[in-house]
This record gives structure tokens, C-alpha cells and sequence, in this order.
RNA sequence: GGGUCGGUGCCCGAGUGGACAAUGGGAGCAGACUGUAAAUCUGCCGGCUAGCGCCUACGGAGGUUCGAAUCCUUCCCGGCCCA
């Protein structure tokens, strides 16, 4: 979608709609905006990543979704690729070790990074740079210069570090410094507005004054929501909770994910997800309230949305008819997305090993023992016979396990672990 | 620099010579119920083994002991107090 003729005022208040804290206002955007259009330059939009993440889920895509826009009207998108800021590491994540990234994994990272979020954002128009490529350059007596102006208390507010303070918790100095490093990639750049997550809030505050200690105007700060986890504990989506959505997932995965999300969630995700109005999300939201809408429906649409904007439209409606298929009609015959087993002979264990269903024999036989491994046959996309196997069976080869089990002729056969389903064919013997 | 307290499984957090693969909570997984929702109930929740059992694990490395997460030495990391 083309957003390059919109006025600078509805610019403001498209970025401002999507924001937690817009800073200082939409009416600011908008005056800097026409500021630098009048000034014959391009109004630059900051976003910095960190280059050790190789794996980018949706919680990302929420600032991509934003940057994306400013660059549809037609401004300068510029990535500070993180790559020393990255080994003090963030103060909000966890301070485990930072193992020193060699310029080809910097490389390699950022390599798959822009892969990964390809599907999100046009890359041919944006800038990469390192803020190594200045950060390095920076003296001593520069930095002690430029801090002297900044009071710790302005650090301090982070609450965070007040509460690690507070609970007796670790704090370098360089998690301080962190912060200011990333404001001199602000002064680098000229930045007239930086997007990051409202964790990154305080940070770009320090942008800001930096910024002014360097006598530049300060940049506009752009703060999105996080992104809730899938899990729906309230905790934002991160890789570490586990309750994330890889980028790179297959449209299956993508949508059966997205399905299995608390029903509060749909409205956010979609707001924060889709390029959807902000009238059409009010639609919604008053229809799930009014009890028009079933939630399942909406999240049908959600993940429907996600996923076509990941893989495509066919790819969404596919895995959409595969998720009715195989969980609400339960017609394993119209599922095409599905491991296929050919090996009848290894033991269950490792057939469910290999299949990347589980990753110990442990896991396999605890599954069993709590009734979650099945034999399902299935008769022309209908009637189902399910026997369910014991620990005991796990070591026996399904080629045995059927022989042992009998369905009804030309039945399909599948094999069942939790939640997940695999077709087993070459039904040889019949 | 001195004193002092501490580093436990995915996370938080008990344990302070044997009965500890380690109480409890959270997350996760499976089952029932369902809409792959929420809530609830039940069970599991390091690995290998058909099983007896074996291996790995309580910051790192040594040591004492029949036996250590627990005691000692030393190293690394952190908190607090003092300077």
C-alpha cells in the first residue's frame, strides 16, 4: 500500500494511532516532516537491530509493520546494525554471555535476518550500517565529555534497573552506557525519528537528550506496543519464553499457532499485525463483544491475515481448509500439510524422533504411558477407528503395531502423538 | 582494598554430609472437558535401559569422607556494608 501521498498530518496521525507513546506529538511528526521537506531532504527513520538474533518472530514485525509504512511515504529508513552495542547486550534481556560475533557472524545474522523479515518489508530502499563503523572511533575524553551531561538519574528511571538495584541485582556500568552508545548512532545518523518497542522507551529518551548534549535537534521517539506472548501469561513474545511465532515457520504452523491463542488476544494481534483501520478493528472488536462474531471466526481471520502476509494468500486459505480438516471436521484424509512415514520398520521411537515430534526416547514413552499416542484409521475421510498404544508398544515397528492392530479395509492410516499427526503409507501388506 | 552474604534443574526458589534427579511455584507436555480459547480436574516433567540399574546435574577446578548440592582449599561471578 502506497502511503507516499498522505499529508504530513495524516502521516502524524496514522504513526500516532499505532503507537504506545509518540514523542513529543503527532503534530510534531508532522511539522518535522514538513520540515525536511521544505529543508530539500529526507526525513530519516531509525530502527536498530541486533545482530546476534537469528531468529525474528512476530513480536519484531510490530516496529517492521510501522517502518514500513514511513517508508511507503517515502522517507529514509535507516538499520543501525548493532554490532557493538550487541556485546554490552541489551539491559532489558538477560546479561548471560555475549560471546565476541566475528564480522562473518555479524554478517551471516544480518544476512538472515533481512530473509527472514523479507516478507514484511521491502529492503531494496533501506540503509544498513554498523554502529561499529563510528562507536569505534569514539575517544575516551569524547564519551566523558558527552556523559557529563547526562545525569545518572535519567538512567535510573528505568525500572528495571531500579528494581534490580533494588532487589540487590547486578548492574554494570556499561548496561548504563548501553543507552548512550545507542544515542550516538541517533547523532550519527541525524535521526528525525527512531521506532522501537516501549521497552526501548527510556532509552531513546537518552537519544534524545544525547542528541541535544550534541547539538542536534532531537529526534522524535516512535515507542509500539509489545507484542503479548501466544501463551497468553501477559509476558511479551520472546524466544525464551517459548511463546513466539517464528518468521520462518510453514503457513501451517504460522496459522495453527496463531489459532491457539487466548481469544482476548485476537484484537491486538490484529491491530498490531495487520495493516487493518483502526474503524475496522472497532467492527470487530464490538461484534466479539455483542457475541455476532464467534472468536474462533476472528482468529480464523487473524491467522488467516498473518499467514498470507507471510506466505501469501493461497498459502493462508490452504492452511486455513488443512486446520478445519484436520482439527474441527477431524478429516485427516483432506490434510496435504503432514509428515508422511515410510519407515515401518525402525521402532515408534525413533519414527517419532525423526519425525521431530519428540527428542528423547523418555518423552516418547511418557507420551504413551498418558495416552497420547494413537493408531488412527481412517475410512474414506470419515468414520475413525483410534487404538491407542501403550509404552510397551513403542518399541515395536508400525508394520507390527498394525499387523497387531487391524482397522477396516482401505482405511488410511495415521499415527497420532499429542496433537500432532503423521500419514503412515505404503500400506503394503493392506 | 576490607568485611560479609550468595551463585541450585527452562525460570523463580527450597534444601545445608546419607532416604536428593533434589520440596514448592511458574512455564512446558499428555489425558478428560472443549473451539488446538479460557476456566477446571488428573498425570508427567534430565538422559539411557525391557527391567535390575547405570550415567549426567546443584558456578569452575581440586580435596576430605564408605558417602557431598551440602564440609575444606582455590579460582571465577554477583549482592550488601565499610573505605
Amino acid at each position: 500500500m502506497d502511503l507516499s501521498d498522505l499529508a504530513p498530518q495524516e502521516q502524524g496521525d496514522l504513526v500516532d494511532r499505532r503507537c504506545q507513546q509518540l514523542q513529543p506529538s503527532a503534530e510534531a511528526l508532522a511539522e518535522r516532516v514538513e520540515q525536511a521537506a521544505s529543508a530539500g531532504r529526507r526525513f530519516v527513520a531509525k530502527f536498530g537491530i541486533d545482530p546476534t538474533a537469528a531468529d525474528v518472530h512476530l513480536g519484531h514485525t510490530v516496529p517492521m509493520m510501522l517502518l514500513s509504512r514511513f517508508q511507503r511515504m517515502g522517507h529514509r529508513v535507516v538499520f543501525i546494525v548493532g554490532d557493538v552495542t550487541a556485546k554490552i547486550g541489551d539491559p532489558s534481556g538477560r546479561s548471560d554471555e555475549r560471546p565476541a560475533l566475528t564480522d562473518d557472524d555479524i554478517a551471516r545474522n544480518l544476512a538472515t535476518y533481512r530473509d527472514q523479515v523479507s516478507p514484511f518489508f521491502d529492503f531494496s530502499e533501506a540503509e544498513f550500517r554498523h554502529n561499529g563503523d563510528w562507536l569505534r572511533e569514539v575517544s575516551l575524553p569524547r564519551l566523558i565529555e558527552v556523559t557529563a551531561h547526562v545525569p545518572v538519574s535519567m538512567s535510573l528511571q528505568r525500572e528495571d534497573f531500579r528494581t534490580r538495584l533494588a532487589a540487590g541485582h547486578s548492574l554494570s556500568l556499561a548496561e548504563l552506557l548501553y543507552s548512550v552508545a545507542m544515542a550516538l548512532d541517533s547523532v550519527e545518523v541525524s535521526c528525525d525519528l527512531e521506532v522501537g518497542g516501549i521497552d526501548q522507551y527510556l532509552n531513546m529518551q537518552m537519544c534524545r537528550k544525547v542528541m541535544e548534549i550534541c547539538r542536534q535537534p532531537a529526534e522524535l521517539v516512535a515507542a509500539v506496543p509489545l507484542l503479548e506472548g501466544t501463551d497468553g501469561t501477559g509476558a511479551k513474545m520472546s524466544k525464551s519464553r517459548g511463546n513466539y511465532v517464528p518468521l520462518t515457520s510453514p503457513p501451517g504452523d504460522i496459522f495453527g499457532k496463531l489459532m491457539s491463542v487466548p481469544d482476548r488476544l485476537v484484537v491486538p494481534y490484529l491491530k498490531a499485525l495487520s495493516e487493518w483501520q483502526d474503524s475496522e478493528l472497532a467492527v470487530v472488536g464490538h461484534k466479539l463483544a455483542s457475541g455476532e462474531l464467534h472468536p474462533m471466526d476472528a482468529k480464523k481471520v487473524l491467522a488467516g491475515e498473518v499467514t498470507a502476509a507471510l506466505h501469501g494468500l493461497d498459502a493462508a486459505m490452504k492452511a486455513r481448509e488443512e486446520f478445519v480438516a484436520q482439527f474441527s471436521s477431524r478429516r485427516f484424509a483432506d490434510v496435504d500439510d503432514m509428515p508422511e512415514l515410510e519407515d515401518l520398520t525402525s521402532s515408534l521411537t525413533e519414527v517419532v524422533k525423526t519425525l521431530g515430534f519428540a527428542s528423547s526416547n523418555s518423552e516418547v514413552r511418557r507420551v504413551a504411558e498418558q495416552k497420547g499416542l494413537r493408531l488412527v484409521y481412517e475410512v474414506q475421510g470419515a468414520d475413525q477407528d483410534q487404538f491407542v498404544l501403550g509404552p510397551d508398544d513403542v518399541r515395536s515397528s508400525l508394520a507390527e503395531l498394525r499387523r497387531r492392530h487391524e482397522g477396516p479395509a482401505g482405511a488410511a492410516l495415521y499415527l497420532k502423538y499429542g496433537r500432532r499427526l503423521a500419514r503412515v503409507s505404503a500400506p503394503s501388506g493392506g
